[in-house]
RNA sequence: CAGCUUGGUCAGAUGGUCGCAAGUUGAGUGAAAGCUCAGUUUGAGGAAAGUCCGAGCUUCAUAGAGCAAGGUGCUUGCUAACGGCAAGUCUAGGUGACUAGAAGGAAAGUGCAACAGAAAAUAACCGCUAUACCCCUGAGUGGUUAGUAAGGAUGAAAAGGCGAGGCAAGAGCUCACCGCGAGUUUGGCGACAAACUUGGUCCGUGUAAACCCCACCUGAAGCAAGGUAAAAUGUCCAUUAUGGUUGCUCGCCGGGACAUAAACACCGCUGGAUACAUAGAGCAAUUUAUGUACUAGAUAGAUGACCGUCAAAUACAGAACUCGGCUUAUAGACCAAACUGCCAC
RNA sequence: GCGGGUAUAGUACAUCGGUAGUACGCGAGCUUCCCAAGCUUGUGAGGUGGGUUCGAUUCCCAUUACCCGCU
């Protein structure tokens, strides 16, 4: 699990990165970004219904969560919202780990890239 | 040995590394609240689910009155309470162990019973008969008359069944057997059962999961309840008003309602009608006594990831104030009892 | 988490326990040189599983899906 730090928490910064942010697209999930209020990365998950009961659900924020926790180091300080798709479901966390750092390859979100 | 029925138990374990939440101990920091680090303990189910019942708790009036509305419906018991449970009764199903049942009242009243059928509930349309009676006639063989529910294609349901006697023809008209009702006695706390007696006006069919009647029960809302602290602006109404308490009437209480913004910190928040064991009471549900045990409490919301071993690790599924039930979902494994069939002795 | 509601034809809606209807749509025909409009005609449905009843879309119970309200 993250770190309480880590942790995007008011639903109101939830919307505020809805509203304004840029989205990545992985094959499970995406992710909604915006410059950060913090002088840390902070992280919210997003898991819905459609995905699955509350059993799976808790699943795949869990691996989602763990997957973050490891490479906390690798992300650009920024807000971020990680929102589940459906066929994530059904993945290991390793699928997923690698997913999410060719992700933030791909659309230079490395700690090297942020100026 | 095979099949079947019922009841019960478990719901992966273990080692390592990295993490999360809460409590607690120590250290650091800080005016304080708190924050950080290190150690240690604990951390999701049998259904946590559906939210179908019941209760605690909180607020409204101290929980009040009447009407309306809703629920339950064999008996006795258990329980804080219940629509739950136990033991029985009756009915239905099964060879049986056993299973299922919203199982009061149709003679308080109202409604409905399509199509078909003579008729769907004060049964004479057809048929049968002509004893008695009346009319007519030469004569009954006739009937705008009388008697008659044995027969009549239907229908889910047709006026107790079946046989014999009887009759003009018929008919519980009479009789035997069966069913049904009433009474008495016996047994049982009771639902009810058994035996006996008696009833032919046994001539009010079905439906109450149609309205309804009878008996019993229900004040309303829900932890987003509610409390402590903090709390800006505007608009409206103002004691014959307005709001709340229930759908209505009464009664009762209080200054209140709405919109925008801000805030969402703490308490409520987990030890209780608690669970297990032994002994006593009881057929049982349950209960009494004694002993032992108890440590989830989050708030974008904690239980996870990876590796190894155990043949295999896989079902349904994730706490959000708390309990008692019910209902529904469920891989695999195990235990006990009973029944049926076959084989052997 | 709590409270409430709905499910009928491809779509939008009706229906007193007795063969489930209306409009639009879709198919075919007529009309027209062709299309549209118009006319005629046809197609097609009770969310799922039990129960009560002679008979259930309707009454009762369970279940599934969807919708709404309370921040």
């Amino acid at each position: 699990m993250l770190q309480r730090l880590n942790r995007l928490k008011k639903r109101k910064e939830f919307n505020y990165i809805y509203k304004k942010g840029q989205i990545a697209h992985a094959d499970d999930f995406f992710v909604h970004y915006v410059r950060a209020f913090k002088p840390y990365p902070q992280i919210g998950i997003s898991v819905s219904k459609q995905v699955g009961n509350s059993v799976i659900r808790s699943r795949v924020k869990r691996i989602i969560s763990e997957a973050c926790r490891l490479n906390i180091d690798k992300f650009a300080v920024k807000n971020y919202v990680i929102t589940a798709k459906e066929s994530a479901k059904d993945k290991t966390s390793l699928d997923i780990e690698k997913q999410l750092l060719r992700l933030l390859k791909k659309y230079k979100l490395n700690r090297e890239n942020d100026v």
